[in-house]
DNA sequence: CGCTTGATTTAGTCATGCCTAAATTTGCAG
DNA sequence: CTGCAAATTTAGGCATGACTAAATCAAGCG
């Protein structure tokens, strides 16, 4: 009796996980890597993906010791998590005030409670906003997501004139670092030439460059714009 | 090793439904109620008061055979959770247009999931009001709970004018027969003498009476009021 | 080609919370 | 006071989802 669909938070999690390591190619993804991500052991992760695998509707592909992909109904599911997840930021940021380093917690958690009508209701209220507080863009319902020609900030030419377009939101730390150096979404920056380990230089329009640590720099994309 | 303290799902309602049934007496409890109430077995409930009486800090207090009541903790969840769902409804209902028979089913699932700071804000936003849009009241942060001196409809004595209090938010359909009789939380009415078997005739100021089914009637409080 | 090493899977546990079936207790009628 | 019926508890299971320890697989090296 393979068991039909309904998803845990747990497998939302992992349906997440699948496709943000996968990137953009769809590539296979390992046991240990979802293990590492969501910090629990690789022992239970291959547990849970042989059960993803055996679904009515299978969420996953799995093949033993090749790693796991997203089916599409996985992949589906994986999406409206993530537009729960940056439309919940976006509202607790816009309507209710919260800093955008303390949305993405709270965010975290209601992600998987929140019902079709309540996403609905809040995507109106915002006017079906394109992108979270910090610049990753909200999947339209139909799972369309906006093209990423974003570059991880290390890799964009220096004396080249960029836009800030995005900032990881997994550290709070970061995020209010992020802030205080006037680094937020949209803030058009030049990267100047220094020492590389990671960490790069930045200068806002007119203002003194800045270091930014290697952990910070690279949860920042950078795309074109004066 | 008892466990230390932590609040599930599963915890949340069963402390909601102890203090509801346990009403304003703190009355005991018995298995058989929360079973009913909780639409699970009651088999299930026995073992699970017995982990809630033996938790490092107890939730209730349990004799058995001789029913629950809440310890202390247990009722200041109870009454957090409470507050959590009453002011979701009144936030779901004035902030995202949710009509008012479909806020319970969304606070019912959220209201387990958001943290002292999301209830704060919504408080906030919301201008700390004290009932929920079906007339119920909202514990305040302290566990403090507005007096009731309301009494069922069917109990309010012919011709004595009284003002609609709260109406029960577990029936969607009741509630929406409700709404289109104008009997809403704050409305004046009168009772007139009829058939009794539970059903009531009910005169809003100036328009002809109509009769409540009994199962409709019995959600329905009424108070003194013009 | 065979081996070592790291990645991965299997096997067996545990806690949560629900269920059914089988005691057992309680309380009320006679 | 007895005994039955209803309420309640115990015993034993199942599903979820995590963990540890012990296989096993795969891949690169010599």
């Amino acid at each position: 009796m393979t068991k039909s669909s309904a998803s845990t938070e747990a497998v939302d999690d992992y349906l997440k996980a699948i496709l943000e390591l996968s990137g953009p190619a769809d590539a296979r993804v390992t046991s240990n890597a979802l293990a590492a991500h969501l910090s629990i052991r690789a022992a239970s992760v291959t547990g849970m993906l042989q059960k993803l695998a055996a679904l009515e509707t299978p969420f996953v592909l799995y093949e033993k010791h090749r790693g796991v992909r997203l089916s599409p109904a996985g992949r589906r599911r994986a999406l409206e998590v993530i537009r729960h997840h940056r439309l919940l930021e976006r509202f607790l940021h816009d309507v209710l005030d919260y800093p955008w380093d303390e949305v993405h917690e709270e965010a975290e958690r209601l992600e998987h409670y929140i019902s079709e009508r309540l996403e609905d209701r809040i995507a109106a209220r915002l006017g079906h906003p394109g992108h979270d507080p910090h610049g990753h863009p909200i999947p339209a319902k139909n799972g369309a997501v906006a093209e990423r020609t974003e570059v991880e900030l290390s890799r964009w030419p220096c004396g080249v004139p960029g836009t800030i377009s995005s900032v990881s939101d997994r550290d709070p730390a970061a995020l209010r670092e992020m802030k205080r150096l006037g680094l937020v979404p949209g803030t058009s920056v030049l990267i100047e030439p220094g020492a590389r380990t990671g960490s790069v230089l930045v200068r806002v329009a007119g203002q003194t460059p800045t270091r930014l640590a290697p952990e910070i720099a690279a949860g920042v994309l950078i795309g074109e714009g004066s």
